[in-house]
Formats: structure tokens, sequence, C-alpha cells
DNA sequence: CTGATTCGATAAGAATTACTGATCGAATGA
DNA sequence: TCATTCGATCAGTAATTCTTATCGAATCAG
């Protein structure tokens, strides 16, 4: 009973939230065989059967369900004291994040820098993805976190707002002193999953400007450097292009539209690793207004 | 940080209740320099000093006493969530417990056996003792629960009644055949302390009968070889003499007396080890009336 | 002031425990 | 039927925890 560690009862709440002892392990930084031996040992310290059987994996018994349900606010508890013993600085393991695009760009290396800096035990994974999947693997448990454009609402998500930036509607140096819309141009926009799309369309409407094309890439960097190479007009992160801007490979064409693009971190509502709770609460404070 | 086990946090909780490391240690089964090592295992993963020397103690510093405080709570709901997993039958530990020698002929042996029957992971170290040394031991946490004599009211204190055993007035064969108390004859007794004397007192004083001379002795089982030698008359509990009632070495010489003794499980109020409480609460179904 | 006692720290070696990597059999699905 | 995916198992190794025996410091009684 004594030699049940923290770790065993971390083990059995991935187990629960996954459905598979190797994506448990995947999660957890270990083997499938170090997960089944954790099993294991608890089964036998109880003297009961904690999972059964059933086709190829492994689902838990009523007492094995009971008890995950019962430890699941007794780990958090652990590790909260545990973490605010020691002001987060002993803080360690793997948070899984994710991020848009824009948001990667716009407040991402300024989180990972804080982060580095006060809880240096922790190891982030961040992967660049779209909204809707960034969303699916959340609730999935697949990721921890998010770093997402556009208000989202979506139950079993809870967010916390960021900053917001601004937009800008940018063409080549040449395109611009060629008189920009004055001829009609090719506009080159993210796909119209992102709120970037609609307020392209909206200003567009709004000036009255007809685009000769509306073409789409889902990465803002190659849209840059298409917009860069002449190839049309485009509504972009103000601080995604301020460099090439104040460079001058690039020039406004149009005034600044009002609607800005609001930055939110996403986890699940149901999140109780403090860790992540501590990160979340990191990113709301991070207030990046550009 | 995962590499804490639930051990080093009841390491933490008995250092801050005994004082001492060896305290711990010693309540834990265990040698001084493995608790030196716990403590400094917790220490070295939250970066943080739990302990300030202090003369040639140890104390807890401030968030250490925040620390300990936070893990008591979790890590009783810990046992107690994985001890009703197993049914209790994987309850491991050593338990002390306390007894007067009146409460331990009466109703230890009966709750040694299901004990053993039911927790049988579960050790029990019994000791004999007087009700005042039981209380202070149970209060210092030199002891984990008490089966005394008597109603006991004290500060820091929860008791449960177990049941209560009638009280027979008794000599030796020869000296009831004489006439007991028709003639002056020696009375013996436990010291003033139990409430046994207390009986012989007022049963005395209701009878008008007047001794020829009150001796004590604190050990009842030498009480009765005393009685049975033809030393005098006493007043016993009756399931200790039953059976040498029923050889016929004993006789009872006076009506019984109408108060009974009321036996008791005692453990801390404070107390939140599972084992302790379910031992605690078998005690007080026990019902042992006799 | 001295000797006895009690505190915790420390080191060496033994015992135990946990992890990894490679395989295995069973169940499932294309 | 073949390819996947699941978890179990095993051997070797790495890491840990424990015990025993000692040490220095603080405390207390005489």
């Amino acid at each position: 009973m004594k030699r049940i560690a923290i770790y065993h009862l971390e083990t059995l709440l991935w187990i629960a939230r996954l459905g598979t002892f190797r994506a448990a392990a995947e999660r957890l930084n270990t083997t499938q065989p170090a997960i089944s031996a954790r099993v294991r040992e608890i089964e036998e310290q109880l003297g009961i059967a904690l999972f059964r059987r059933e086709g190829r994996n492994m689902v838990l018994t009523a007492r094995g369900r009971r008890l995950v349900k019962e430890c699941e606010p007794l780990w958090a508890g652990f590790e909260k004291a545990l973490l605010t013993a020691s002001g987060f600085e002993g803080a360690t393991g793997t948070v899984r994040i994710a991020s848009g695009e824009i948001a990667a760009a716009s407040c991402l290396p300024a989180f990972v820098h804080a982060v580095e800096r006060d809880l240096p035990g922790v190891t982030l994974e961040i992967e660049l993805d779209l909204t809707a999947r960034m969303l699916t693997q959340l609730l999935g448990a697949m990721i921890d976190m998010a770093f997402l454009a556009g208000p989202v609402a979506s139950p079993g998500i809870r967010t916390a707002e960021i900053g917001s930036v601004g937009l800008v509607w940018v063409a080549s140096r040449a395109t611009a002193r060629a008189g920009g819309f004055v001829q009609s141009l090719p506009v080159w926009s993210i796909p119209s999953y992102s709120p970037l799309h609609g307020v392209m369309m909206e200003t567009l409407a709004l000036h009255g400007i007809t685009p000769r094309s509306i073409g789409t890439c889902n990465n803002v960097r190659t849209l840059i450097e298409i917009i860069g190479g002449g190839g049309g007009a485009a509504v972009l992160p103000e601080p995604m292009v301020r460099g090439l801007l104040e460079s001058g490979e690039l020039a406004e064409i149009l005034p600044r539209p009002t609607r800005t693009i609001r930055f939110e971190a996403a986890i699940r509502s149901t999140e109780c690793d403090p860790v992540v709770l501590e990160l979340f609460r990191r990113a709301g404070e991070l207030r990046m207004d550009g």
C-alpha cells in the first residue's frame, strides 16, 4: 500500500482518459511495458483487478472506475500542493501545446520564453495546426493547451483572452506604387475557416472592391512571400509584416481595418493538472497587444 | 516531482506530528537515515528547504508547515480511496493499541480475531497499560487506539462505546462456605484510579459492610489468584471469573452490583489514518455485552 | 566542566525496484 | 489473408532505497 507513488495514480488517470496503455505510455513519456508494470503494481497492492480484458483493449472495472474518480482530485491536489510549495519552480513534465500560425507568430515566442525562465523543468511540445483540429485534439486529450485566433466557444473548452493584433492590407512595393486597388488585384487569404478570411471579405465589400481573384493558402508565411513577390494584396496581421513594412518591401494599400484578431489560450474545462492550469493562467496574463 | 511517493508525504506528516526524525522512523518501522533520505529527496525535488536546524532538532519552515497542512487531508483521502477500493483487504501497516487489563480480557481477543480475519495485512502492537498513561500516549501519538474501562471524556479524545460487563462479588469457595461477609473479610481491589474501585466502595456502603482491610493490586489476574487462595473478597468483572465460578473454585458472596463497567475504544479526535478509523469503527461495532 | 544522551548527517554495500528493448499471442479491420 | 494494434512477458541494466555503522553537534545532569 505504501509503495504506491503519485505517478501510479497519474498513470491510472491517463489510461482512463486515453483508453489504452500505449497512449498513456506515450503521454507519460515512457514505454508500454512500464505502464503495464505500474498497473500490475497497483493491482497487486490492492489485491483487486482494476482492468478487464475486452477484445484487444483493457477497460476499467467498476472498482477501477471508482478509484480513478476518487483519485483525480487527489492527484490534482498533490500536484498543486507540491508545486505551490516550490513556487512552480519544481514543475516538471511535458505539456503539449498546439497553436495556430498567427498566434504562433504573435505570442508564442514570449510565452515560451517566460515558461523557460520561470518553469525550467517543464518541456513544451509545440505543434502548429488548424483551429478545428486543435479543438478536437484538445478534447481528445492529445494536447493540453492551444493558442488560437478568433473567439471560440465550444462545450468542454475554457478560453482566456491573450490580446489582439491589428490587421493591415498590404501589397508589394511595386504593386502599391502602381496604385494598389485602382486596378483589379488578385487577393490572397487564409482559407475561410480563419477569422482573417471574414475580415478580408468585409473590408473588400466596405470599399466596394472586386478582386480579380481570391486565392487561399493555409500558411501565412507563404502568403507573405506570394504578396512580396507581387502576387497581389492580402490582409495580414500587422506584427507578422511589421519588419517588411519597415524595410519597405511591403506597403499598406488600404486603411487599416477596425476589426482585430483576438488571440485566446484554450484548455479543456475539465483540466486539473496544476502545471497546465498554471501555464493557462500565465498565458492569460500575457496581454499581448500588438 | 514525479518521483515523490505517498510515503514521502506520510513521512513528512509523521515528522510533523512526532517532532523528530527518529520518532517518525520508529513509527514508520524504518531507520532514521531512511527518514533523512526521504526528507532530502522531497527537498531536492521541490528545490526548497522544508526543515531548518534548531538546536539539535529539525523544525518545519513556513513552506514546510504549509505543505504538511495541505498534504494531511490529501494523504488521508488517498489512503481511504485505496482502502475502500480493496475493501480494506489491502490495508497494511502497524497499528499500536493499548488496552486496560479488564478491557483486554473482555473484548481484545474478539477484536484481534476479527482484525486478523478481515484485515490480514494489518499488524497490531498491543500493550497493556493504565488508563491515564494510555490517554497521554494517545495524545502524544505514541499509540493509535486504546481500549479502556469507564467513561472517559478528554479534549482531543474521541471514544466509542463497545459494551459493558457485569460485576460480581466473589470469594473462594472456602470463604463463601464460611459465611462470606458475616465475618469481617479483607477486600481486595484495583487501585482507586479504576472505576471498579468506586463500585467496590459503593456496594460496601450500600450493604453496610466494613471490611477488615482494603488491599489493592494493579493486576486483576493477580487479584483473582489472591481471592482464589482465600485471601478475601473482591468485586470483579463477571467474564473474567466466569470459568472459576462454573468450576466452583470461586463463589458469589453478595448480590451482583447494578453498576457495570463500560468499555470504550478511544482515538485522537484528529486521527485521519483510514486504517485506524476503520479499526475504531469496527471496535464500535463489537457490542461486547457480557 | 565532564560524561552521557539525543539529535540528524553521512558513507558503503546490499537489496530492491523500475525501466528499456525485443518479442509474443490475440483481436481487429481492410 | 495480411497488416495493425492491443497488452503480456522476459532479460538485462539502470536507478533507487534501505540498513548498518559511524560521526559531529547540542543538550542536560551531576
